[in-house]
DNA sequence: ACTTATTAATTGCATATGCAATTATTGCAG
DNA sequence: CTGCAATAATTGCATATGCAATTAATAAGT
C-alpha cells in the first residue's frame, strides 16, 4: 500500500543520514576494536586480512572492488599486513598486476583474531539485540544494493 | 559437512556488523561528498559547521561529547574550518577552555552547503526510498541509545 | 611498428579517527 | 603555601579514506 502525500510528508527524514552513519560507525568501531586490540589488530585490518584468505590470491584491484573501496585506500591498508608479514604481493600474471596472498602466519593471526571478533560480535548481539542486528543487516544490505544501482552518482561535468 | 546449519543458525546474524557499516558508510559519504565539494566543503566539515551554529558558542570537549567523537579529533576537524574563516577559537571563561563559535562568514557558508546536502539528502531518499531511510534513522538512533548505555564497552569483563 | 588509449597500481595531498602522552590550568588537601 | 589530583585541550603516532595525478605496462588502432 502506497502511503499518500499527507502521511508521506509528516514522516519526512529529520537530520543527517551521513552523520548518523557516522555516529554510530565510530560506536560500533570502538566497541570492536576494544576487544581486537588484544590481538594487536584493528577491526580494519581483521576485515582485510579475512577478505584477503577467502578470496585470495586476488589482484587488490579487485579485491578493492569486492570490498567496495578505493583502490588506493587499499595499497595503503596493506602496508601493515605486509609488514607483519601476514600477506605477501607477488607478481601477477600481468607485470602490472599483483597478486596478494595470506602467508601461514596470518592465516594463524585470523584465526586467533577471530576468536576476538567473535566475542565482539555476541556482545553486540547481546547489547543491541539479535532481531535489530538482523535488521540493520538487512537495511544495510539493501541499501548498499540499491546505491550500487547507480553508477556514479553525481558524475557528469562537461564543460 | 554440513554437519547442523539448521536449529536456529538461520536467525544468527552472518556477517560482521562493523564491516557492513564502514562499507555503507563509505558509500553514503562518497554520495553526501560529491554533491558538497561543489561548494568546497566534506559532508563532515558541513556537519560540524552545522553543530557549531547550533550549539555554539561552546566548549571544545563538549562538542565532542554531543557530536559523539574524540575531542582530539574535533580539535583536529576544527583546524580547516578555523582556518577558512568560519569559525573561531576564543578564549573560555577558564584558562584552559575554550569557545569555538561560529562566524558571519560561517554562517553564509553553512547557508550555502545546507542547499547542497538537502539536495544529496532528498537524492538519497529517492534512491533508497523514503520508508528505508526513515527504518535506518530509527534503527541507528536506538542503536546509539543502546550502546550509549555501555560506560566502556569492554572496561570491566570479569564479573 | 608506432602512436594512442586503456588498465593496474601507486603516490601526493588533504582530511578523518582515536588512544596515549603531554601541556597548561585549576582545585583540593595538608 | 605546597604538592598532588583532576580537568581541558592539544600533540604524537598510527591507521583509514578517497580524489587527482603519476608511473608502468598492455591493448588497440592505423
Amino acid at each position: 500500500m502506497q502511503a499518500d502525500s499527507s502521511t508521506q510528508a509528516s514522516v519526512l527524514p529529520q537530520g543527517c543520514t551521513n552523520f548518523k552513519l557516522r555516529q554510530l560507525m565510530r560506536r560500533v568501531a570502538n566497541h570492536y576494536d576494544a576487544e581486537m586490540a588484544k590481538c594487536g589488530l584493528k577491526t580494519t585490518q581483521y576485515s582485510l586480512l579475512s577478505h584477503v584468505l577467502k578470496l585470495g590470491p586476488i589482484r587488490p584491484g579487485d579485491l578493492a572492488a569486492e570490498m567496495k573501496m578505493d583502490a588506493s585506500t587499499l595499497t595503503r591498508n596493506l602496508r601493515p599486513l605486509v609488514d607483519a608479514g601476514w600477506v605477501t604481493l607477488q607478481a601477477g600474471t600481468d607485470a602490472r598486476s599483483r597478486l596478494v596472498r595470506i602467508t601461514d602466519a596470518g592465516r594463524d593471526k585470523r584465526a586467533e583474531a577471530q576468536r576476538h571478533w567473535k566475542a565482539a560480535q555476541l556482545a553486540l548481539n547481546e547489547t543491541l539485540g539479535v532481531e535489530r542486528v538482523l535488521a540493520l543487516h538487512a537495511l544495510v544490505d539493501d541499501s548498499l544494493d540499491l546505491l550500487a544501482a547507480l553508477p556514479a552518482q553525481e558524475a557528469g561535468h562537461d564543460e
